[in-house]
DNA sequence: CGAATGATATACT
DNA sequence: GTATATCATTCGA
């Protein structure tokens, strides 16, 4: 079942991206359909938060996707090559996010591999932001795109991930953001899916 | 470990 | 309008 705008539209953008582990992401764009588990994500808490575009109220043409009601795409281009594909939540104008990091591939994986120009189907094929939007095909073009229409949307399947099989982290990568870069943001869920 | 790689934000003229 | 620093990363030595 497609999740609705009352699942995004919730102010706890933690919880939200606790609940999204074992959640199914789903695409279908250029014609080819592909669906992926999502097993590992954060949080990027608005105008709080110093690792988030959109701190301190910092709107601009590239982040005012994040200030959109929730249930929107926010996909952005960073170190030239890699889209990075996030989930915005909450209500208009509070810009919080969660980054899409990990997922496991049930369906669709040949688009996912063509895209990736890989032979072989490997476990860390969607593990990292940038590899996921690439097999998935996330252009940072798509950024903006509702997650309540038939391009991009996630799905709960059923799957339930143990709250033991769910382990807070720091965040990777945001050295930058000082003393928030320390923050329990970051969620992976440790469990095995079986998709081979 | 370090290069690749380009849109974007910011600070200038 | 133009210039330059800066990235929510990945891959190959």
């Amino acid at each position: 079942m497609k999740l609705d705008l009352s699942f995004y539209i919730r102010e706890d953008v933690v919880q939200i991206s606790r609940e999204l582990l074992g959640k199914t992401l789903c695409t279908n764009i250029g014609g080819t359909p592909a669906e992926a588990i999502i097993v590992e994500t954060e949080a990027y808490a608005g105008i709080t938060d110093k690792a988030s575009h959109a701190y301190k109220g910092r709107s601009t043409k590239r982040t005012e996707i994040m200030f959109y009601e929730g249930g929107h795409a926010y996909i952005y281009l960073c170190y030239g090559m890699y889209s990075l594909f996030n989930v915005v939540t909450n209500v208009a104008n509070i810009p919080h996010a969660v980054l899409i990091r990990g997922a496991v591939a049930s369906s669709g994986t040949d688009a996912m591999l063509k895209r990736t120009n890989r032979k072989k189907l490997t476990a860390d094929l969607l593990i990292g932001p940038g590899k996921l939007s690439k097999a998935l095909g996330l252009h940072f073009s798509l950024t903006g795109v509702s997650l309540l229409g038939d391009t991009v949307w996630i799905e709960d399947r059923g799957i339930i991930v143990a709250p033991e099989n769910i382990f807070a982290t720091p965040r990777i990568g945001v050295d930058y953001a000082a003393e928030d870069a320390l923050l329990p943001y970051r969620f992976v869920a440790k469990q095995d899916f079986n998709v081979f």
